[in-house]
DNA sequence: TCAATCTTAATGCAATTGCATTGAAAACAG
DNA sequence: CTGTTTTCAATGCAATTGCATTAAGATTGA
Protein backbone atom coordinates (compact mmCIF):
# COMPACT_ATOMS: atom_id res chain seq x y z
CA UNK A 1 0.00 0.00 0.00
CA UNK A 2 1.29 3.57 -1.07
CA UNK A 3 0.48 6.69 1.10
CA UNK A 4 -0.25 9.81 -1.71
CA UNK A 5 2.21 11.70 -2.00
CA UNK A 6 2.45 14.61 0.90
CA UNK A 7 1.35 18.02 -1.00
CA UNK A 8 3.86 20.32 -1.36
CA UNK A 9 4.01 23.04 0.77
CA UNK A 10 3.07 26.15 -0.23
CA UNK A 11 6.41 27.87 -0.50
CA UNK A 12 7.24 25.44 -2.46
CA UNK A 13 4.25 26.02 -4.96
CA UNK A 14 4.76 29.52 -4.62
CA UNK A 15 8.26 30.02 -5.50
CA UNK A 16 7.40 27.41 -8.50
CA UNK A 17 5.10 29.66 -10.08
CA UNK A 18 7.24 32.52 -9.59
CA UNK A 19 9.74 30.57 -11.23
CA UNK A 20 7.79 29.97 -14.19
CA UNK A 21 6.31 33.60 -14.60
CA UNK A 22 9.38 35.13 -14.07
CA UNK A 23 11.30 33.30 -16.75
CA UNK A 24 8.34 33.73 -19.25
CA UNK A 25 8.17 37.34 -18.68
CA UNK A 26 12.17 38.07 -18.38
CA UNK A 27 12.50 36.02 -21.61
CA UNK A 28 9.25 37.25 -23.47
CA UNK A 29 10.71 41.12 -22.80
CA UNK A 30 14.37 40.01 -23.69
CA UNK A 31 12.99 38.60 -26.96
CA UNK A 32 10.67 41.29 -27.57
CA UNK A 33 14.21 43.92 -27.49
CA UNK A 34 16.51 41.14 -29.94
CA UNK A 35 13.33 41.02 -32.89
CA UNK A 36 13.04 44.84 -32.59
CA UNK A 37 16.38 45.17 -33.18
CA UNK A 38 16.13 42.50 -35.76
CA UNK A 39 17.95 39.82 -34.43
CA UNK A 40 17.35 35.90 -34.18
CA UNK A 41 16.37 34.42 -30.77
CA UNK A 42 17.80 33.49 -27.81
CA UNK A 43 18.22 30.29 -28.66
CA UNK A 44 20.42 31.38 -32.19
CA UNK A 45 22.31 33.73 -29.53
CA UNK A 46 22.66 30.69 -26.94
CA UNK A 47 24.07 27.99 -29.77
CA UNK A 48 26.62 31.12 -30.96
CA UNK A 49 28.08 31.88 -27.48
CA UNK A 50 28.54 28.42 -26.57
CA UNK A 51 30.62 27.76 -29.51
CA UNK A 52 32.73 31.02 -29.54
CA UNK A 53 33.75 29.53 -25.59
CA UNK A 54 34.45 26.59 -26.92
CA UNK A 55 37.64 25.17 -27.83
CA UNK A 56 38.98 27.16 -31.35
CA UNK A 57 35.12 28.26 -31.85
CA UNK A 58 34.13 24.55 -31.68
CA UNK A 59 31.77 21.66 -30.43
CA UNK A 60 30.02 18.94 -31.27
CA UNK A 61 26.11 18.45 -31.45
CA UNK A 62 26.17 16.73 -28.29
CA UNK A 63 28.23 18.93 -26.85
CA UNK A 64 25.94 22.41 -27.68
CA UNK A 65 22.57 19.97 -26.75
CA UNK A 66 24.17 19.50 -23.22
CA UNK A 67 24.60 23.02 -22.85
CA UNK A 68 21.90 24.84 -24.09
CA UNK A 69 19.23 22.07 -23.23
CA UNK A 70 17.99 22.04 -26.46
CA UNK A 71 16.39 18.26 -28.05
CA UNK A 72 18.26 16.33 -30.56
CA UNK A 73 15.84 17.45 -33.51
CA UNK A 74 15.83 20.52 -32.79
CA UNK A 75 19.42 21.42 -32.43
CA UNK A 76 19.94 19.45 -35.69
CA UNK A 77 18.03 21.76 -37.72
CA UNK A 78 18.94 24.87 -35.96
CA UNK A 79 22.56 24.10 -36.93
CA UNK A 80 20.60 24.16 -40.77
CA UNK A 81 19.23 27.11 -40.47
CA UNK A 82 22.30 28.63 -38.80
CA UNK A 83 24.51 27.06 -41.29
CA UNK A 84 22.28 28.61 -44.54
CA UNK A 85 22.83 31.79 -42.54
CA UNK A 86 26.79 31.17 -42.97
CA UNK A 87 26.78 31.44 -39.16
CA UNK A 88 28.50 28.19 -38.75
CA UNK A 89 29.87 25.39 -40.46
CA UNK A 90 30.06 21.72 -40.33
CA UNK A 91 33.37 20.31 -40.46
CA UNK A 92 34.14 16.26 -39.74
CA UNK A 93 34.98 15.29 -36.53
CA UNK A 94 38.30 13.65 -36.95
CA UNK A 95 38.25 9.76 -36.03
CA UNK A 96 34.79 9.09 -35.91
CA UNK A 97 32.75 9.64 -38.84
CA UNK A 98 28.98 9.63 -37.18
CA UNK A 99 30.15 12.68 -35.33
CA UNK A 100 30.76 16.43 -36.37
CA UNK A 101 32.34 19.36 -35.23
CA UNK A 102 30.37 23.02 -35.47
CA UNK A 103 32.41 25.80 -35.69
CA UNK A 104 31.42 29.42 -35.52
CA UNK A 105 32.06 31.59 -38.69
CA UNK A 106 33.63 34.93 -38.28
CA UNK A 107 30.38 36.28 -38.91
CA UNK A 108 28.93 34.08 -36.30
CA UNK A 109 30.86 35.89 -33.70
CA UNK A 110 30.30 39.15 -35.13
CA UNK A 111 26.65 38.22 -34.55
CA UNK A 112 26.94 37.46 -31.70
CA UNK A 113 28.80 40.48 -30.43
CA UNK A 114 25.98 42.47 -31.88
CA UNK A 115 23.36 40.93 -30.16
CA UNK A 116 25.12 41.48 -27.22
CA UNK A 117 25.00 44.59 -27.09
CA UNK A 118 20.93 44.53 -27.18
CA UNK A 119 20.77 41.66 -24.85
CA UNK A 120 23.13 42.70 -22.05
CA UNK A 121 21.02 46.37 -22.25
CA UNK A 122 18.41 44.26 -22.03
CA UNK A 123 19.46 42.42 -18.98
CA UNK A 124 20.68 45.05 -17.37
CA UNK A 125 17.18 46.79 -17.65
CA UNK A 126 15.23 43.84 -16.51
CA UNK A 127 17.80 42.14 -13.74
CA UNK A 128 20.05 44.41 -12.29
CA UNK A 129 17.77 47.04 -12.13
CA UNK A 130 15.45 44.78 -9.82
CA UNK A 131 18.30 42.95 -7.99
CA UNK A 132 21.36 44.07 -6.26
CA UNK A 133 24.29 41.97 -7.17
CA UNK A 134 23.68 40.48 -3.50
CA UNK A 135 20.51 38.94 -4.26
CA UNK A 136 21.66 37.82 -7.87
CA UNK A 137 24.15 36.07 -6.10
CA UNK A 138 21.88 34.76 -3.59
CA UNK A 139 19.57 33.67 -6.28
CA UNK A 140 22.24 32.34 -8.37
CA UNK A 141 22.88 29.83 -5.37
CA UNK A 142 19.20 28.92 -4.45
CA UNK A 143 18.84 28.19 -7.97
CA UNK A 144 21.70 25.96 -8.16
CA UNK A 145 20.23 23.52 -5.86
CA UNK A 146 17.67 23.35 -7.74
CA UNK A 147 19.68 22.25 -10.57
CA UNK A 148 21.86 19.97 -8.95
CA UNK A 149 22.20 16.30 -9.71
CA UNK B 1 26.30 60.93 -27.15
CA UNK B 2 25.39 58.01 -25.46
CA UNK B 3 27.52 55.69 -23.15
CA UNK B 4 27.25 52.55 -24.05
CA UNK B 5 25.60 50.34 -21.16
CA UNK B 6 27.51 48.98 -18.80
CA UNK B 7 28.11 45.35 -18.81
CA UNK B 8 25.57 43.59 -16.44
CA UNK B 9 27.85 42.54 -13.88
CA UNK B 10 29.13 38.66 -13.50
CA UNK B 11 26.37 37.77 -10.57
CA UNK B 12 23.51 39.02 -12.73
CA UNK B 13 24.94 37.26 -15.76
CA UNK B 14 24.99 33.83 -13.85
CA UNK B 15 21.85 34.37 -11.95
CA UNK B 16 20.14 35.14 -15.11
CA UNK B 17 21.76 31.90 -16.76
CA UNK B 18 20.74 29.39 -13.75
CA UNK B 19 16.94 30.84 -14.00
CA UNK B 20 16.78 29.87 -17.88
CA UNK B 21 19.00 26.72 -17.38
CA UNK B 22 16.35 25.83 -14.02
CA UNK B 23 13.03 26.59 -15.63
CA UNK B 24 14.39 23.98 -18.25
CA UNK B 25 15.41 21.26 -16.37
CA UNK B 26 12.31 21.78 -13.91
CA UNK B 27 9.97 22.30 -17.06
CA UNK B 28 11.65 19.22 -18.82
CA UNK B 29 11.41 16.67 -16.00
CA UNK B 30 7.73 17.49 -14.90
CA UNK B 31 6.45 17.49 -18.42
CA UNK B 32 8.39 14.08 -18.91
CA UNK B 33 6.52 12.38 -15.78
CA UNK B 34 2.93 13.97 -17.28
CA UNK B 35 3.21 12.94 -20.37
CA UNK B 36 4.66 9.21 -19.29
CA UNK B 37 1.28 9.54 -17.53
CA UNK B 38 -0.61 9.48 -20.16
CA UNK B 39 -1.45 13.35 -19.34
CA UNK B 40 -1.47 16.58 -21.74
CA UNK B 41 0.72 18.94 -21.39
CA UNK B 42 1.61 21.68 -18.58
CA UNK B 43 0.08 24.64 -20.30
CA UNK B 44 -3.27 22.77 -20.07
CA UNK B 45 -2.85 22.00 -16.57
CA UNK B 46 -1.85 26.01 -16.42
CA UNK B 47 -5.75 27.02 -18.01
CA UNK B 48 -7.05 23.92 -16.24
CA UNK B 49 -6.29 25.73 -12.97
CA UNK B 50 -6.91 29.22 -13.52
CA UNK B 51 -10.27 28.23 -14.24
CA UNK B 52 -11.38 25.98 -11.51
CA UNK B 53 -9.82 29.30 -9.73
CA UNK B 54 -12.04 31.74 -11.20
CA UNK B 55 -15.49 32.28 -10.48
CA UNK B 56 -18.10 29.99 -11.03
CA UNK B 57 -15.04 28.19 -13.42
CA UNK B 58 -15.45 30.90 -15.48
CA UNK B 59 -12.92 32.94 -17.40
CA UNK B 60 -12.45 35.18 -19.78
CA UNK B 61 -9.90 34.67 -22.70
CA UNK B 62 -8.37 37.56 -21.64
CA UNK B 63 -8.15 36.93 -18.33
CA UNK B 64 -6.15 33.54 -18.71
CA UNK B 65 -4.09 35.01 -21.12
CA UNK B 66 -3.25 37.21 -18.36
CA UNK B 67 -2.70 34.77 -15.46
CA UNK B 68 -0.70 32.25 -17.50
CA UNK B 69 0.70 34.82 -20.03
CA UNK B 70 0.20 32.79 -23.63
CA UNK B 71 0.15 34.91 -26.93
CA UNK B 72 -3.58 35.75 -27.61
CA UNK B 73 -3.60 33.56 -30.53
CA UNK B 74 -1.70 30.48 -29.04
CA UNK B 75 -4.59 30.48 -26.35
CA UNK B 76 -7.18 30.74 -28.56
CA UNK B 77 -6.28 27.60 -30.33
CA UNK B 78 -5.19 26.02 -26.97
CA UNK B 79 -8.85 26.39 -26.09
CA UNK B 80 -9.99 25.09 -29.63
CA UNK B 81 -8.06 22.03 -28.59
CA UNK B 82 -9.24 22.00 -24.90
CA UNK B 83 -13.10 22.34 -26.07
CA UNK B 84 -12.58 19.41 -28.54
CA UNK B 85 -11.79 17.32 -25.42
CA UNK B 86 -14.95 18.61 -23.51
CA UNK B 87 -12.12 19.93 -21.09
CA UNK B 88 -14.32 23.39 -21.81
CA UNK B 89 -17.12 25.10 -23.25
CA UNK B 90 -17.10 28.62 -24.63
CA UNK B 91 -20.29 30.33 -23.34
CA UNK B 92 -21.63 34.09 -24.25
CA UNK B 93 -20.10 37.36 -22.22
CA UNK B 94 -23.37 38.58 -20.93
CA UNK B 95 -23.60 42.06 -22.32
CA UNK B 96 -20.97 42.11 -24.85
CA UNK B 97 -21.20 40.25 -28.19
CA UNK B 98 -17.05 40.50 -28.47
CA UNK B 99 -16.36 38.79 -25.08
CA UNK B 100 -16.89 35.01 -24.07
CA UNK B 101 -16.66 32.92 -20.88
CA UNK B 102 -14.38 30.14 -20.92
CA UNK B 103 -16.09 27.44 -18.39
CA UNK B 104 -14.28 24.61 -16.95
CA UNK B 105 -16.63 21.16 -17.11
CA UNK B 106 -16.70 18.82 -15.12
CA UNK B 107 -14.47 16.91 -17.49
CA UNK B 108 -12.02 19.61 -16.78
CA UNK B 109 -12.17 19.84 -12.92
CA UNK B 110 -11.39 16.28 -13.26
CA UNK B 111 -8.50 16.07 -15.21
CA UNK B 112 -6.97 19.23 -13.60
CA UNK B 113 -7.15 16.77 -10.42
CA UNK B 114 -5.66 13.71 -11.52
CA UNK B 115 -2.92 15.29 -13.22
CA UNK B 116 -2.10 17.23 -10.01
CA UNK B 117 -1.56 14.20 -8.16
CA UNK B 118 0.92 13.48 -11.11
CA UNK B 119 2.30 17.17 -10.88
CA UNK B 120 2.58 17.97 -7.29
CA UNK B 121 4.39 14.46 -6.80
CA UNK B 122 7.23 15.46 -9.46
CA UNK B 123 7.42 19.16 -7.74
CA UNK B 124 8.05 17.23 -4.57
CA UNK B 125 10.80 15.14 -6.03
CA UNK B 126 11.94 18.15 -8.58
CA UNK B 127 11.63 21.25 -5.76
CA UNK B 128 10.90 20.21 -2.53
CA UNK B 129 13.66 17.74 -2.37
CA UNK B 130 16.24 20.59 -3.03
CA UNK B 131 15.09 23.46 -1.31
CA UNK B 132 13.98 23.85 2.38
CA UNK B 133 10.58 25.92 3.02
CA UNK B 134 12.39 28.94 4.33
CA UNK B 135 14.82 28.40 1.28
CA UNK B 136 11.87 28.30 -1.15
CA UNK B 137 10.37 31.21 0.65
CA UNK B 138 13.58 33.34 0.11
CA UNK B 139 13.47 32.24 -3.87
CA UNK B 140 9.92 33.51 -4.17
CA UNK B 141 10.84 36.68 -2.90
CA UNK B 142 13.60 37.12 -5.33
CA UNK B 143 11.35 36.09 -8.35
CA UNK B 144 8.84 38.17 -7.40
CA UNK B 145 11.48 41.32 -7.62
CA UNK B 146 12.02 40.41 -10.99
CA UNK B 147 8.65 39.57 -11.53
CA UNK B 148 7.49 43.30 -10.31
CA UNK B 149 6.25 46.04 -12.77
C1' DT C 1 -25.59 60.49 -34.38
C1' DC C 2 -22.09 58.41 -36.67
C1' DA C 3 -17.41 58.09 -38.22
C1' DA C 4 -13.10 56.92 -36.33
C1' DT C 5 -10.75 54.20 -32.97
C1' DC C 6 -10.12 50.48 -29.96
C1' DT C 7 -10.95 45.85 -28.09
C1' DT C 8 -11.77 41.00 -28.48
C1' DA C 9 -11.22 36.66 -30.61
C1' DA C 10 -10.29 33.92 -34.72
C1' DT C 11 -7.67 32.43 -38.75
C1' DG C 12 -4.51 31.69 -43.11
C1' DC C 13 -0.13 30.71 -43.73
C1' DA C 14 4.83 30.22 -42.54
C1' DA C 15 8.18 28.66 -39.18
C1' DT C 16 9.33 25.82 -35.50
C1' DT C 17 8.89 21.93 -32.46
C1' DG C 18 7.66 17.12 -31.16
C1' DC C 19 7.59 12.30 -32.20
C1' DA C 20 9.08 8.34 -34.22
C1' DT C 21 12.17 6.36 -36.99
C1' DT C 22 16.19 5.80 -39.98
C1' DG C 23 20.90 5.11 -41.61
C1' DA C 24 25.49 5.17 -40.71
C1' DA C 25 29.29 4.30 -37.90
C1' DA C 26 31.47 2.84 -33.53
C1' DA C 27 31.77 -0.06 -29.46
C1' DC C 28 31.03 -4.26 -27.40
C1' DA C 29 30.55 -9.34 -26.44
C1' DG C 30 31.31 -13.87 -27.36
C1' DC D 1 36.51 -11.59 -36.29
C1' DT D 2 31.24 -11.15 -36.63
C1' DG D 3 26.81 -10.37 -34.95
C1' DT D 4 24.54 -7.32 -31.51
C1' DT D 5 24.03 -3.16 -29.22
C1' DT D 6 24.82 1.61 -28.72
C1' DT D 7 25.76 6.26 -30.27
C1' DC D 8 25.19 10.03 -33.33
C1' DA D 9 22.85 12.98 -36.46
C1' DA D 10 19.14 13.59 -39.84
C1' DT D 11 14.40 13.43 -41.49
C1' DG D 12 9.19 12.54 -42.69
C1' DC D 13 5.22 13.84 -40.84
C1' DA D 14 2.03 15.75 -37.32
C1' DA D 15 1.22 19.26 -33.87
C1' DT D 16 2.09 23.65 -32.19
C1' DT D 17 3.60 28.37 -32.36
C1' DG D 18 4.46 32.90 -34.54
C1' DC D 19 3.04 36.56 -37.51
C1' DA D 20 -0.02 39.31 -39.77
C1' DT D 21 -4.46 40.24 -40.60
C1' DT D 22 -9.46 40.06 -40.26
C1' DA D 23 -14.22 40.50 -38.67
C1' DA D 24 -17.33 41.80 -35.32
C1' DG D 25 -18.67 44.51 -31.78
C1' DA D 26 -17.90 48.23 -28.27
C1' DT D 27 -16.39 52.92 -27.23
C1' DT D 28 -15.23 57.60 -28.05
C1' DG D 29 -15.61 62.22 -29.51
C1' DA D 30 -16.99 65.76 -32.62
Amino acid sequence: MQEPPPEPSASVIRAWGRLIRAERIVVGRIEAELKNAGFPSLHWYDVLLELKRGPEGRLTPREIEEAVLFEQYNLSRLLDRMENEGLVRRIPFPGDKRRQLIEITEEGKALQWRMWSVYGAAINRFISAKLTDKEAGQLSALLLKLIQE
